[in-house]
DNA sequence: CATTCGATCGGG
DNA sequence: CCGATCGAATGA
């Protein structure tokens, strides 16, 4: 089943998130389509989360965040790696989960070169037509962790809260 | 303008 | 541990 703006237009972005885990991410590169199960992400929830991207308010870069759901949010971290995210929630909430891990690649460097997709993809829909889209193939829930998020010390009362989740064993 | 600094990764 | 690498955000 395709995981489209119904799906994701929901506000409880932590919830989206760990609910994220263990669904696939589809690929379709000239035809020959792949998907990978969702092994980690994280949770960027709205103006208030001091990790975000939307923290400072809306700009030419985290625009996408406050738009519809379903779409792809893709940026350039380092200058160097290209990281996807998810936009979630209702038009004008900022919000986005990070696809961090896929398969046995962790990393969300990594994700995107696997997928082999960056900058060009972003603000798509993901949907067939983009060549890039999320599916449910089994209703069966995974044990999932939940753990601080990375790489964002500055994010004072926001740094530790645990919206990065992973795939149990 | 100039400067700082990242939602990272790979190599030593 | 550190360099790569560049654009967004900030402040003068």
């Amino acid at each position: 089943m395709l995981l489209d703006i119904n799906y994701f237009n929901n506000e409880d972005t932590p919830s989206l998130a760990y609910n994220l885990i263990g669904k696939f991410i589809f690929r379709n590169e000239n035809g020959q389509i792949n998907h990978y199960m969702i092994t980690e992400v994280e949770a960027y929830h709205g103006l208030l989360d001091k990790a975000s991207h939307a923290r400072f308010g809306k700009t030419p870069r985290n625009a996408i965040m406050f738009g519809k759901a379903g779409y792809s949010y893709i940026y350039l971290c380092y200058g160097v790696h290209w990281l996807l995210n998810i936009v979630t929630g209702a038009e004008g909430f900022p919000a986005a989960i990070l696809i961090r891990g896929i398969d046995k690649t962790f990393g969300p460097g990594r994700v995107t070169r696997k997928l082999n997709i960056n900058g060009s993809f972003n603000g798509k829909i993901l949907a067939p037509e983009s060549e890039l889209w999320i599916e449910e193939l089994d209703t069966i829930p995974p044990k999932v962790l939940e753990l601080p998020r990375v790489g964002i010390d500055y994010a004072e009362e926001y740094r530790d809260m645990p919206w990065r989740f992973i795939l149990g064993s």
